[in-house]
DNA sequence: TTTTTAATTAAACATTTGTTTAATTTTAAA
DNA sequence: TTTAAAATTAAACAAATGTTTAATTAAAAA
């Protein structure tokens, strides 16, 4: 790993937990064992660091869906079922990473970034639209809101995992519980939101 | 109003727009149109008045669910129907604030604030719980996972109005689209929401 | 080897940060 | 009206910020 990557990978860490503004270069330098003047060196700013830590992190994150469309050896829901468990596990691998995204996104500023950081979130959105209007399409979803429906399936993952202390208080659970190592709540996250699309989406 | 007050409502504005890091006390003041040392005088610190501006809106938060339990004119579903509708509402109006709530939620420092905030968010959960949990033990609803039911009901709601960029993104909707103002999307926000809800709590 | 380019450093730079001071004005109480 | 307290101000404070400089070392090319 080059002295660039590590710059990037301290960079994630830290914009992660503590934000863009509660960041400092310093901080970054410190924590990657580089001097101060070398990220301005390799990044130019700060700012285009960040948006360097972006880049560099959505190339992980490509997974896409489109292969799922057009296959015809999978019925509707089945592919629904793989979204589900795909969308957990991007969830629980990348946390530190989609909280960057997330908190940066609601804020006023930089809003070029916001389009980018918007763009990454929903890459996997239009397949997954598709696949849900096929299935209603071929008359064997309701015709429900496709959009919402997306909606309700990232956000209902994404609104338990938003923060440890958060995830503790809904599940009711103590101070030790450590969701993001916690193998059955992954189970348990997927057999719930399984269950709740095939409900919503399959006819009677 | 006081000038307590106005520092108070420039300093929500602004944290939820830019984050705590993001605004610095000068900015707050010249919004508040008052000096500088006025912010120190009234609420000792930076971080003082963060926590005085979450106390302060808090207690503009504080429609609870309780009432609703024990009604018995209602039937448990057209109370999950009255909870989804206050919900939105809440979103909708308090926009900047819940704002200011999640992005903070997210980051690591100032752990004490983190309970705090995550109890203004959840404080109506225990209710809401309750009462779809009365819905299993009389056999209206199915035996499903409260927890997380309630995590999609607010996930729902709270993804869509993550940002103004973000929903226009998911709606497909162009760049004159104003999420907050738009009361159409509301409804469309509840129906989903609803048939949701009813296809995943009811009995078939 | 010599020369040229790239990488790395410590120090300094100019701003901006949150906060405090000490003086002044305004308000309320005696 | 006089006195005491509260509110408000401009200026200064020290610390931290992102960034740049100019010098030095390491690596690559000639």
């Amino acid at each position: 790993m080059d002295k660039r990557e590590i710059i990037l990978e301290s960079a994630i860490k830290l914009f992660s937990t503590k934000g863009f503004e509660g960041t400092s270069v310093r901080e970054i330098a410190t924590d990657a064992g580089v001097n101060v003047a070398m990220i301005n060196y390799y990044f130019v700013s700060k700012e285009k660091l960040f948006e360097s830590v972006v880049e560099y992190k959505a190339s992980f994150l490509k997974v896409v869906f489109t292969e799922l469309i057009n296959n015809n050896s999978l019925s509707p829901i089945e592919k629904i079922d793989i979204i589900i468990d795909q969308t957990i596990e991007r969830k629980f691998c990348n946390r530190d990473f989609h909280h960057l995204l997330h908190s940066e996104l609601s804020l006023e500023h930089r809003p070029q970034m916001r389009d980018a950081i918007s763009d990454i979130l929903l890459k996997n959105m239009i397949p997954v639209k598709a696949i849900i209007q096929r299935g209603i399409d071929d008359g064997i979803f309701q015709k429900v809101d496709v959009e919402l429906t997306l909606t309700t399936l990232i956000g209902t993952i994404h609104y338990l995992l938003t923060s440890d202390t958060m995830c503790r208080k809904i599940l009711g659970k103590k101070k030790d519980f450590n969701p993001f190592q916690n193998k059955k709540l992954k189970e348990r996250l997927s057999v719930h939101t399984k269950q709740l699309m095939r409900a919503h989406l399959l006819k009677k």
